[in-house]
DNA sequence: AATTATAATTGTGCATGTATAATTTATCAA
DNA sequence: TTGATAAATTATACATGCACAATTATAATT
């Protein structure tokens, strides 16, 4: 693990242990230098993760600052980076409705930069939070990079899948989000009425290397749905 | 201007000025050092605040790419950072309903940071895009923070008043978003039917130095709402 | 032609050092 | 006590240099 990750960890486990509320003060960079034995641009480094990640805002000429939001229960739209812990606290699970190799829709292919001939898996599930259906999500992966899935790990986390057993690098992505109604077929799933609210979104993710390998459709229960996001 | 922000311009500029796509490489770090004549250090930052904004992505022993979506027509959630070029397509006004000082509400007061005797500035208006009813805001602006406030500078832009006039630096927001059904009042500006979706999103705007100025509470029209967000 | 091994390219990690801008604290004058 | 001024504190900007990891290109081998 790299020294700049690991010391942002430490820095995070610090604000935890200590039980530092927003707006407290961290040690000033010399401490923290010294305290974790590197030079002043890995510290650094860590800090602007640590700030990007919303855990942290640093003042010039008068110090490092420890980031808390209030609210409880708001899931984070951006759960790439660092929101583990808003997670933590909910029962999550999934229902498959569909699993199966096939070929592309042309929505998928253009969203993944795929020919119509090759192969993508899609997967249909249902999540739900606390028991209570959260969203129906529609994904398709190409399979020329993730090659195989079954119901085990769909059932557990493709993210991970793909992280540890692949060694692939999840980047950047892509989100579109609109607002609109409830179809028929939506509602049966969310255990909601037909013309209810949703929010619809679509997210393309790339690999580190800026290759598209995952496009999600993905429609949120609105009684279930507050999200948190940082600016 | 810093070096690394104007050299940040100068590649966005490169970036247009070559009509360069999704995926298109740009020179490698030695040339950008050479070409703009700067060090390593300030180039690699000017690229990673690239990165952050989501024009480039870089890929170690590879290159650095250009990072482009395709989809038109979307507004940027996080629009604090880098989308103007997404806004000036459009045709944006505001009618203003209210603007008063005024005391705030509880929930202005515990948003804000502040007792229930100070002031507050209070604005309520309808914002159009292309003629279009887009969104419904509320907000309450600190008055220790912001003192003053008129029409025209609420029919204008109040942050670019905030950073211009005032002076202030505005750093770090917390949004939270919810999808709720339209009250009638909600809906009779909007123009839409009670009951209709909408996107309910309040924010709490941060100077640089962490303290909140101002609470913002928007309703959007879903006709209008289609928005994006790079992750 | 395909596979493997090797080398070159290219971005990232990390250290050190100097200068500077923003903020806070201390000092001094009124 | 207040208010201005100077000094100290603290994060940020920028440069340089070395080592390294990931990728890509080249050469060697089968």
């Amino acid at each position: 693990m790299l020294k700049y990750q690991q010391v942002a960890d430490e820095i995070e486990k610090y604000i935890e242990d200590h039980g530092l509320q927003q707006g407290d003060k961290l040690p000033v960079l010399e401490s923290l230098m010294a305290r974790f034995e590197v030079s002043k641009s890995t510290i650094t480094k860590s800090l602007d993760l640590l700030e990007r990640k919303g855990a942290i805002f640093q003042v010039r000429g008068s110090g490092i600052f420890v980031r808390r939001h209030k609210r409880k229960g708001y899931i984070s739209l951006l759960s790439n980076k660092g929101f583990k812990r808003d997670l933590e606290e909910y029962q999550l699970s999934s229902e498959i409705i569909q699993l199966e190799a096939r070929k592309p829709t042309e929505e998928a292919a253009l969203n993944l930069n795929m020919e119509f001939d090759e192969d993508v898996y899609y997967v249909k599930r249902v999540r739900y939070i606390n028991g209570q259906p959260l969203c129906l999500e529609e994904s398709f992966y190409n399979k020329s990079i993730v090659p195989y899935l079954n119901a085990e790990i769909v059932q557990d986390s493709i993210f991970d899948y793909i992280k540890d057993a692949l060694g692939l690098k999840v980047g950047f992505s892509d989100l579109y989000l609109h607002i609109g109604k409830l179809t028929e077929e939506e509602a049966r799933y969310l255990q909601l009425e037909k013309g209810d609210p949703k929010l619809y979104v679509e997210t393309i993710f790339h690999l580190t290397n800026g290759k598209p390998f995952d496009f999600s459709k993905v429609s949120y229960n609105y009684e279930q749905s507050q999200f948190f996001l940082q600016g």
